[in-house]
DNA sequence: TAATATATGTCAGCAATACTGACTACATAA
DNA sequence: TTATGTAGTCAGTATTGCTGACATATATTA
């Protein structure tokens, strides 16, 4: 196409930016909604995490989130105390604890997702079908390092 | 294109998730030079805000960072002694404080950015111009409300 | 001009989130 | 059996964020 415009420094430095509010703005949309259950963002980062990923081990929590075990084990205690998450022992490693949404956490969380859900729609309806796709297509390869 | 499937709650809810890792992958990389300079995570978000709007002022930056004036007060002012940050009186409005990086705040601006350009930078070469153009529409959608 | 409103700054105290370091318990692997 | 890996825990500290109250300077309005 028309040579590499994309790939230029202010370009890319505008992204960084706008992908810096994207989130933000998103992730303070459902803030009532986690207020009224006394969760913070590192509960809403957690449930939204173990939501996309259920069964996910401890250390991939750890290592997705970017927190120390500390961190995040006063955090999991509480969501785990008010049945929001569940913990299994792993079967084929015994070690590992498996985190899943309980039936309530998925009531919860889909309470948050339907709050966030407006804002993506709106945009995504302001789209066609192939830039909702390479948007997500970008979006994967910034994450696949 | 072939109907809405990119409307659908499950394509919508994995793209919330995409966002949070991306923004936690991409805002983790310049950790060292931030640590080097002993800054954190609220110093970063100020500087890449003031870095993408010079001449704001600082109700815009408390609106665009969603914290108080109290919370942003703290770190504006280590950033301002640092001479990281400066103000200038608004012109129209004297009220107003405008905020502004230093040719030292341009600098670490730039050591900031270069690491976090790294990924970035990564993933659109594996993209065509087209890709990311429409990455970076849908992105300014999700800001817009 | 006087009263009011707005933009910013500041003080004090508190809450939430995150860190480091040290240690334990248990399961797996060598 | 010994070493390693996964998770949990305790104690202390740092950073980031909040609320409420009050101060100062400038702008707007009556």
């Amino acid at each position: 196409m028309n040579d590499f415009l994309y790939l230029r420094e202010n370009n890319i430095k505008e992204i960084i930016e706008l992908m810096l509010e994207a989130y933000t703005e998103s992730y303070s949309d459902p803030y009532e909604i986690l207020k009224k259950n006394s969760f913070g963002r590192a509960h809403h980062r957690l449930i939204c995490t173990v939501n996309a990923n259920p069964g996910m081990k401890v250390a991939d929590l750890i290592k997705k989130l970017k927190i120390t075990k500390q961190s995040l084990s006063r955090v999991l205690q509480e969501l785990i105390k008010d049945k929001i998450i569940s913990q299994s022992k792993g079967e084929i490693d015994g070690r590992q604890r498996l985190l899943h949404l309980t039936e309530k956490g998925e009531k919860i969380s889909e309470e948050i997702f339907n709050i966030q859900k407006e804002r993506i729609l709106k945009a995504f309806k302001e789209c066609d079908s192939q830039e909702v796709l390479n948007f997500k297509k970008v979006l994967k390869k910034i994450i696949n390092n």
